[in-house]
DNA sequence: GACAACCTGACC
DNA sequence: GGTCAGGTTGTC
């Protein structure tokens, strides 16, 4: 579910929970949201102190004073949330709670998903060096300038525009919502071929990005279905353009939006503005 | 490139 | 009952 902007949220917001303290004990219920190591997992995990929650592209990523990590992806409905520590795995869980963090608190964390798409994952300091180089995340998306946004499109010769800004390893961060958001300001079709985009179309499509981005950052993420960050809803939904406007009527031009498909993703953009 | 897989819930 | 969903990966 997230995109680099609700995961900016939930890290800020776990951040400013969790720095500092220190994991007493941790709960796993359905065993698959484990990715890494299974048996490895808790030990990993327990006896450390958070140093700092932030993200990568749409990983949220939990930092340890061992050098390692535990890092998060949500895929399509994963959340963190609050709750009383349910003592053990028989304990009483939030529906659909997968793993739970004893910090000491009166809260514990808990790591919910009702799809069960998204992993966690624990690290030393030398296994995260490892999967970090085997993921091989490009740039956050809000975190690049516009040549290097350009130079990193150009390394895939190949493909339709929006599947590259989709590829992780080209930038980190574009999901369906805010890929289909800066196209439609930036006036560019997405099903154009990535062969063909030019260096101003490159930058025009760059400064959307930034301002769209930045915008949703502040608005605290799009809640579309299910996102929340720590139970509370992000606004940016109200600023959609296209996204799931299928056959309304484009804000720019009136003409129907269009509704196709791009890689397996619903795509929805004005034929008649961007070009 | 299209499609299935991983899952559950919402909606028609 | 069928379709669709902020994602990613692995098949024909």
């Amino acid at each position: 579910m997230p995109e680099l902007p609700e995961a900016v949220t939930m890290a800020t917001d776990l951040n400013a929970l969790l720095s500092g303290q220190t994991i007493e004990d941790v709960l796993v219920n359905y065993d698959p949201i484990v990715a890494s190591d299974k048996l490895a997992f808790g030990p990993l995990l327990i006896g450390q102190k958070v140093d700092s929650v932030n993200n990568m592209g749409k990983w949220v990523r939990f930092c340890l004073n061992s050098g390692g990590a535990m890092l998060a992806h949500l895929k399509m409905t994963g959340q963190f949330i609050l709750g009383p520590w349910p003592g053990s795995k028989t304990g009483t869980w939030p529906a659909h709670a997968h793993a739970a963090f004893n910090f000491g608190q009166k809260e514990a964390l808990f790591y919910r998903d009702t799809r069960k798409f998204g992993r966690l994952r624990a690290f030393s300091d030398v296994g995260l060096k490892e999967f970090l180089l085997e993921l091989d995340l490009g740039p956050d998306a809000n975190k690049l300038g516009p040549e290097e946004f350009f130079q990193r499109l150009l390394r895939k010769p190949k493909g339709k525009l929006k599947q590259i800004l989709l590829d992780q390893s080209v930038v980190a961060g574009f999901g369906n919502i805010y890929c289909d958001e800066a196209l439609f300001a930036a006036s560019i079709s997405p099903h154009r071929s990535i062969s063909e985009i030019t260096r101003d179309q490159a930058y025009t499509l760059h400064a959307e990005t930034q301002r769209i981005l930045n915008e949703a950052i502040l608005l605290k993420g799009s809640t579309v279905r299910s996102y929340q960050s720590l139970g509370e809803d992000g606004t940016y939904q109200s600023q959609h353009k296209v996204y799931g406007k299928a056959g309304q009527p484009c804000p720019r031009c009136q003409t129907p939006l269009v509704r196709s498909s791009i890689g397996g993703r619903t795509t929805v953009s004005c034929i008649n503005c961007q070009k």
